[in-house]
RNA sequence: GGGGGCGUAGGUCAGUGGUAGACCGCGAGACUUUUAAUCUCGGCGUCGGGAGUUCGAUCCUCCCCGCCCCCA
């Protein structure tokens, strides 16, 4: 709410100025410069920021651990079957938000929260001590409560307020009850308060824990092991894309966010890590869109002895995987339309897949003039520089990758577009890679890795000329990998998916701030 | 970058060329089984910022800022 940052709780200030302007002209030009004006008052504002008076909760008041013996699940789940009516004679200890109340004068029901979910308070004026100090709490304010587990004459299961002890105070107004917060630019700046009234956000972000702890958990039951490499790059490296610049002052040098794992991760496997995979955050510089945030999660895994036909498999089936345990079913709806992870996916290659969309034969042998002619048919504003390899890729990206639902493995890109991924084994020009598209999209990439430092070194050597040509997003040379790979690098098959993708797939989630707690935003004021 | 939408109380939203309203929340009161409890009372606001038109602008015009959507 950037623009109402500065207004937040303005009330009473607002008022007291209001009031000295009404025996005076209302002359703009006599308000205070809003510059001089505001640090102030500042310090009022921030006292005024609350809209109530000074609650029940003193701070000195507030106690350094609460005993809490059920959630408000377990309780569900131990107690739901109870009459209505029903005293258990047990007593439970919960502790949460007060998120609604209905007082009714010598009796008070109120809605506690935690972060399992619900469960009623019941106070009663004879018995509840401070019961006036208890239905003086507000909306938003934590406390912890011992009472018996009870079912109201209702059906509703309840824990009497036997006693209780504010744990805080809700300064600041929790937002509207029923409708929580609609702006969302409110909702992810303010996360804090977001989670605890729009039940689809936290919904979504704890799918996403828990789909990355599955996820793991996967690979850990394959042999896989999990690693941490650098974030820190001294050349960035194992993707096309722009990097982040920082600089380390003692060594008096940049360094760089990474744009992937890749080259670490595959040093891995010359050092002897059969099986590796990281769930690291990477950072591209680019812009911001329902599917782009500068720093996201890839998992990317490598496997010796695999090619990428071992990868499709791992894909299918840890995509499936999480989808059941998630889910419930490989048949989900993305966006109201069906989408089936049942393993195996269809596999094609590109070429078969831009003549089934585009209705033409492309391949990286076809006569670049054609290539040039089809691509500027279809929109492409082709480049002069482009190989047949670029232009087969653009035509793709045109006018058939958006059309893809998926889930299909498109096999078998240009080699000239794929400088980390080994030759085609019987089809020149092709490199064995595919991208998996699921729902639309781009949601892995893989391949058989380039593994012979001669070959390696020629593409980066193509890389440098495509970036003194003008692309600042070529790859650079890395000497230490190509160092590496001299040491013998074994077959092997590596894969890449972007988990914040995964993600938004498993939670139907259409924009990836849904799936991120804190996403990249412009600053407040 | 282009087009469209939006910006009013802590929250959700109405609204008008004569400087503003509802509901929730908050405060005061009533109420011994509520479920967004209900009822009575009370205010809360530089109506995103600036400039212009006007006797008068939250409303009309222009510029700027922010957010969202679509397109490139």
């Amino acid at each position: 709410m950037p623009a109402h940052a500065g207004r937040v709780g303005w009330g009473h200030g607002g008022g007291h100025r209001r009031a000295e302007w009404t025996h005076q002209p209302p002359v703009r030009h006599d308000r205070p410069p809003r510059a001089l004006a505001d640090p102030s008052r500042a310090a009022a504002r921030l006292r005024a920021q609350h809209d109530r008076q000074v609650g029940p909760v003193s701070p000195a008041d507030v106690p350094y651990r609460y005993d809490r013996d059920r959630t408000a699940a377990s309780l569900h789940a131990e107690f739901d079957g109870l009459e209505p009516g029903a005293e258990t004679g047990v007593t439970v200890s919960v502790a949460g938000r007060l998120m609604l109340r209905r007082d009714q004068g010598k009796v008070a029901f109120g809605t506690l929260q935690d972060s399992t979910g619900r469960v009623q308070l019941f106070a009663r004026a004879n018995t509840t001590p401070s019961y006036d100090g208890f239905c003086a709490l507000s909306l938003g304010d934590w406390t912890g409560v011992k009472g018996q587990v009870v079912k109201t004459r209702k059906g509703e299961l309840s824990v009497t307020v036997d006693e209780w002890t504010a744990l805080a105070e809700a300064r600041r107004s929790f937002p509207d009850k029923w409708h929580g917060i609609t702006d969302t630019d409110t909702r992810y700046r303010q996360r804090y308060v977001d989670l605890w009234v729009t039940d689809e956000a936290r919904a979504a972000l704890q799918l996403r824990s828990r789909a990355v702890s599955l996820l793991r958990r996967f690979l850990e039951d394959r042999g896989f092991i999990e690693v941490e490499t650098p974030i820190f790059h001294p050349i960035p490296g194992g993707a096309t894309a722009k990097p982040f610049v920082s600089h380390h002052n003692a060594l008096d040098m940049d360094l760089y966010l990474r744009i992937a794992t890749e080259l670490y991760l595959k040093r891995l496997v010359v050092g002897g890590f059969e099986k590796v995979f990281e769930v690291g955050r990477t950072f591209r510089n680019e812009g911001l869109s329902p599917r782009h945030n500068p720093e996201f999660t890839m998992l990317e895994l490598y496997e010796a002895y695999a090619d990428y036909g071992d990868m499709m498999r791992i894909t299918e089936e840890l995509v499936a995987h999480l989808a059941t345990e998630v889910r419930g079913t490989t048949r989900l709806t993305y966006g109201g339309r069906e989408l089936d992870l049942t393993p195996p996916w269809r596999r094609a290659t590109l070429t078969e897949l831009v003549e089934e969309h585009a209705g033409v034969h492309i391949d990286v042998d076809t006569p670049i003039d054609d290539l040039r002619a089809i691509a500027s048919a279809s929109g492409v504003e082709v480049d002069e520089a482009w190989g047949p390899g670029k232009l087969v890729l653009e035509v793709y990206e045109t006018t058939t990758e958006s059309e893809l639902w998926g889930p299909v493995f498109v096999c078998d890109y240009p080699k000239e577009v794929s400088p980390l991924a080994r030759a085609h084994r019987s089809k020149p020009g092709l490199a064995e890679r595919f991208e998996a598209i699921v729902a639309g999209r781009e949601l892995a990439n893989a391949f058989s890795e380039l593994v012979d430092p001669d070959d390696q070194r020629a593409r980066f050597e193509d890389q440098a000329r495509a970036k003194a040509a003008g692309d600042d997003e070529a790859m650079e040379l890395d000497e230490d990998f190509l160092r590496a790979l001299e040491y013998g690098m074994p077959p092997t098959g590596g894969l890449g998916i972007g988990i914040d993708r995964l993600v938004m797939l498993l939670a139907d989630a259409h924009h990836i701030r849904d799936v991120l707690l804190f996403p990249t935003l412009r600053p407040e004021q």
